[in-house]
DNA sequence: GGGATGTATTTTGAATACAAAGTTATTTGT
DNA sequence: ACAAATAACTTTGTATTCAAAATACATCCC
């Protein structure tokens, strides 16, 4: 028997109106007009204010009553908080990661970390991200907490949402992406747990660099 | 000029229904039928809906299309999950809190360490449990970073939802809790950190306690 | 001309209506 | 008597309708 795959409206409404956020069709601060959105959709307005709710829990849009939904906006230094938040939960994945990862985990994590180097050798800025994106993601997967997978992942889609170009050398990023899957293959818990933190500190560090500058500017 | 609060009807369905599981007047597993909610609210499946959304959002409910919502029922090594993530994400609370938090906010941090302390002494279970989930999230709220704050007043509703009883012992919490504002006072982010490092942590082994005692029970 | 006030339009939030899927109960055949 | 099939009913998901609030616009007054 063949399950069907079936996709409630909201869900379709959700991840179209994520999809157009991610993309930049809608710009930080803009207002989501139910009526416009349904209408483009096709649908009502009931199921997109579904997704709304499900978009807000993501933290990509502001819901103000009676006023509308607005696309979230994030200054560098709520950006630096997420790091910071990063900074603390990654490290733990990659060391459960490496506690109990099967071998044919490792593998397919591996084959990301080679996605990754060869979307930088190509110079593809978006694929580069994507790569990255599931890389991270996958080691949180292997580490078998659902819930900070989840949480990694709505972090993710707000850096891609809000982050134009990169924190940090992609080249090292790779490098350090294919020492990650060495620790966790050899069941290495400290290492993993060390290169995620140096891993992630870096990026987060560019961040502060950036918010160092703005306040320059402003004096 | 005095400001109006106003709810918006989902927003009371929302709190509605999460109090209803928080008392265990809802049961986990239990089915929420819409139109029953509805009814006993005096209201329309509307905003029922949009309640159910962000319960979701805070893990409290399960939703499966075609079928239902469902009260969500964590299992131990879920609720060990859980306290691996604050395990890493209160200590950094602590930690900034110490860095920035001024003199007039350490003194309502305080008051709860008081109240938390005089809520063991009265032995009243409820009052402890509320003291302790104001007196937490007052440091996260210190911390500044109110993503970090969002995310463990979600954690925390959860662990109220789902553990009955203490995880260890309460006047060990109020001494630990008193240390805590100590170095928040003092400004220092290392004690700071690492009080509320081991504060958690005694918690997260009373949990690992009961999972080899089911284990146990089992074999 | 600039600001305040009142009116029209738009947009939201909630209630109701309806169709499709799921659940339960009943019937039918062996 | 039991299992399968079918009918009756709930309940969900979506659309539509309606009322209240917010915004935009025009008019009036100074």
């Amino acid at each position: 028997m063949k399950k069907i795959e079936y996709q409630v409206l909201a869900q379709q409404a959700y991840q179209a109106v994520r999809g157009m956020i991610l993309t930049g069709e809608l710009k930080p601060n803009e207002k989501l007009v139910q009526e416009d959105l349904a209408r483009e959709l096709g649908i009502s307005r009931t199921p997109i204010l579904a997704a709304f709710s499900r978009l807000e829990r993501d933290m990509l849009v502001v819901s103000i009553p009676r006023r509308g939904v607005f696309v979230k906006q994030f200054s560098l230094p709520e950006l630096l908080n997420i790091y910071d938040i990063r900074l603390r939960l990654e490290p733990l994945g990659a060391r459960h990661a490496a506690e109990h990862a099967a071998p044919a985990e490792v593998e397919t994590l591996s084959q990301l970390a080679t996605e990754f180097v060869a979307a930088v050798a190509e110079g593809d800025f978006r694929r580069i991200k994507d790569a990255d994106h599931s890389f991270h993601l996958e080691v949180m997967r292997l580490s078998g907490n659902q819930i900070l997978y989840e949480m990694i992942a709505t972090f993710n889609i707000l850096l891609i949402a809000n982050l134009k170009g990169f924190q940090k050398d992609p080249h090292k990023s790779g490098t350090e992406h294919q020492m990650l899957v060495a620790a966790i293959r050899g069941n290495d818990p400290d290492e993993a747990e060390r290169v995620m933190y140096e891993h992630i500190s870096e990026s987060r560090n560019a961040i502060r660099g950036r918010i160092a500058e703005e306040s320059h500017k402003e004096s």
